[in-house]
DNA sequence: TCAATAATGATAGTAAAACTATCATTAAAA
DNA sequence: TTTTAATGATAGTTTTACTATCATTATTGA
């Protein structure tokens, strides 16, 4: 049995939905594997366009511009993991299991048991640790916002903050605990790779990993809710 | 009596200093002033040298772009709010109210008790918020690192790391914690004013703080080192 | 005080980025 | 088989991100 599960993203995302056809899906393969390579200043739609065989223009027919292009890689990201989380946790019955699992979740790249995903998992999250806050991160944030492009990652959000919550009703920042714990993932990766002393994340002398970081502290901060 | 500290960054930041002259300082205030209001990616050293009446070609006499100058800025706030850190705990000499105090610097603008600032304190932080991440997420990341450009945000770091440390020296993570404390401090602000779903910061029927959830955040993780 | 030197201004120019427009061609759908 | 939709080919515009040159004005220090 092959069942495609494909994302719908919001419309507002492109100009023309690029999973529809050949070239688009080219725009978004290539245009992850080149934003991984060049990084996302330098990357540009006539670069992409020379890589793929087709002209600047054509790609502007699929996205106004590379950051159009970026949120769409990153919602896109955000989505498929919330489906992975969902469907991770399904028959996990007590919550702190549950929350150990999305945490192994945000630490490490996608994986593809249901043959989903055919571009470059490895790009692809190498992306999110680098690129993603500037899906965000810009003037642009509250038009993108009316028009609801980050619904997805706050969706993602919601749903890592009500395992927060089933596991302590009392705990009072289940969704800035969170977010905090989507984003400590993607920039302790970030400077374990690049500015190791911001952390304690693989040095030398120890074999600290993220998830046993993320881990103590969501879960000392869920145990310790007398303090607030 | 007036003492005037001031900071001194380090060399490979800029081409002149700028706050050896008084072109240099008024691309450093209105340089500020611009970003905070053009947001990073639309901001040019065109429209900064008209607005303090020189040319671009002057403007890049100080620094070698646009990122060059985000870097120094940020660099600068970071060196700044170390001193501010050390000064302010000083004559602490509990350790917890050392920690509770430095999330109070983390979590709002500088002030400026000793005159050392001629710029809009508001817009700098506003730009920590919102662009500091920027100064490393780049391609440039590892040559800017070898420049030892983000020693500043190291020092600072490992200054709240050795804070952990005296609080409970078994604790296993005192720079990762110190790193999220630091970055989660910037993006729960920048939530809580654009995406407020992914916070509970400032909602509309309670009074958390971003300082109430890092404290809680902080001391739950140092209580709690059993689990790891 | 005069000459050298350093900082700025004025101007010009280039390459690339970030688009938009037009028209021809090919492929798919009605 | 005609219409429509998607792509290719080409060209052009404005802005960004620089670099270069030379004149002018301060500064400094011999």
């Amino acid at each position: 049995m092959e069942l495609k599960i494909s994302i719908r993203l919001n419309a507002k995302l492109f100009l023309r939905d690029p999973e529809s056809s050949d070239l688009g899906q080219r725009i978004l393969k290539n245009g992850i594997e080149m934003i991984h390579k060049l990084g996302f200043e330098s990357f540009t739609f006539k670069k992409l366009g020379e890589e793929i065989h087709t002209t600047e223009a054509s790609i502007y027919r699929y996205f106004e511009n590379k950051h159009r292009l970026l949120l769409y890689i990153i919602t896109w990201y955000w989505s498929y993991l919330e489906y992975q989380v969902i469907f991770n946790i399904n028959n996990i019955t007590v919550t702190e299991d549950k929350i150990s699992r999305v945490i192994d979740l945000l630490t490490h790249e996608l994986d593809d048991s249901l043959g989903q995903i055919d571009f470059n998992h490895k790009a692809l999250y190498d992306i999110v640790i680098s690129e993603s806050s500037k899906a965000y991160l810009s003037k642009e944030v509250d038009n993108n916002n009316s028009d609801a492009l980050f619904k997805p990652y706050k969706d993602l959000c919601e749903r890592i903050a009500s395992l927060f919550s089933e596991y302590n009703p009392t705990y009072t920042f289940p969704h800035s605990l969170a977010s905090t714990v989507i984003e400590a993932a993607h920039f302790q990766h970030f400077f374990a790779q690049h500015l190791p002393r911001l952390t304690d994340i693989g040095h030398k002398n120890n074999d600290y990993t993220i998830k046993g970081f993320l881990e103590n502290l969501v879960f000392s901060a869920l145990r310790h809710q007398e303090i607030a």
